[in-house]
DNA sequence: TCTTTAGTGAAAGTGGTTTTCAGTTTCAGA
DNA sequence: TCTGAAACTGAAAACCACTTTCACTAAAGA
């Protein structure tokens, strides 16, 4: 997965900043990442392209870009605060349980679902987070 | 929402554990919330049932019950680690955005959206973390 | 060139969580 | 009723992820 930087540095425009030499080591070491990265895993991939690159830097950098929508939080059930690229506008995870890696997928139709926990609830459902958990191909491959 | 006292201390029992006084302590405070409760909070609410409970046995007890499936972990915008009953086997939880009410539901039939992401990303699913955002009766009615 | 503002990293600070340790409580068996 | 083992406890210290502060640099526009 890499970033379309040209975007990136649009939406970084559009609100007055910059992608610089340290957000765009962030941006790669995140995208060449085969799973999701805490923040100081991203500190230790991108300081190899970059390593007079701060731990500062990197935890401001992370929330920019998760709010201009390039990164997504991803929950982990060991640490639940890590990152992967953001392609779609709306779009969710599947982590594997095995590698780690984490895929993102875009068909998630929770009309049903939001319905039937509306009703079972009483609650008006406005928004939904939803992460799927299972085995990757090559992991299935390898197991069998 | 109130605890099945004799279901918990079989659960512990079978483990070799104990139903104890701040336990019960913390279990009371949590059933009692009206929303999800961090450790601290949890802390706070417990000593006033059990004055000379420590922080150390809140964060011990919250890792036991939640390990033995009398709590659950909720993943909140800003704090990510917190905790509420819970009552089903499988379940997920609606968080209201205006109070921070807790609800609890089953109606989970993920099997469609599993199948549509399955088929999209050549994972084969096996678990799913689900949790709904909206608006609570009350907090509707306040609004309107 | 000059000015302004975004951006930066080192260091110090903060605060939630875990570990350590010296006890206390509980329970089964003698 | 004792006794020993194991569960359980809280205070204090340690840990560590994260934030704040601050002096500085880089870049863009006038």
């Amino acid at each position: 997965m890499s970033f379309d930087t040209s975007q990136v540095t649009a939406d970084l425009a559009a609100r007055g900043l910059r992608l610089t030499r340290q957000r765009r080591a962030v941006l790669d070491a995140i995208a060449a990442a085969p799973s999701s990265l805490s923040a100081l895993q991203v500190y230790d991939a991108a300081r190899s392209r970059c390593p007079e690159l701060g731990l500062t830097t990197v935890y401001r950098t992370l929330e920019v870009l998760t709010e201009l929508g390039a990164l997504r939080r991803v929950h982990g059930s060991d640490h639940c605060e890590s990152f992967v690229p953001a392609s779609a506008a709306h779009g969710h995870t599947v982590v594997c349980s095995a590698c780690g890696r984490v895929t993102e997928f875009t068909a998630c139709d929770m009309r049903g679902i939001a319905d039937a926990a509306a009703q079972e609830t009483g609650y008006c459902i406005t928004d939904h987070f939803l992460q799927l958990g299972g085995l990757c191909a090559a992991c299935r491959k390898a197991a069998s």
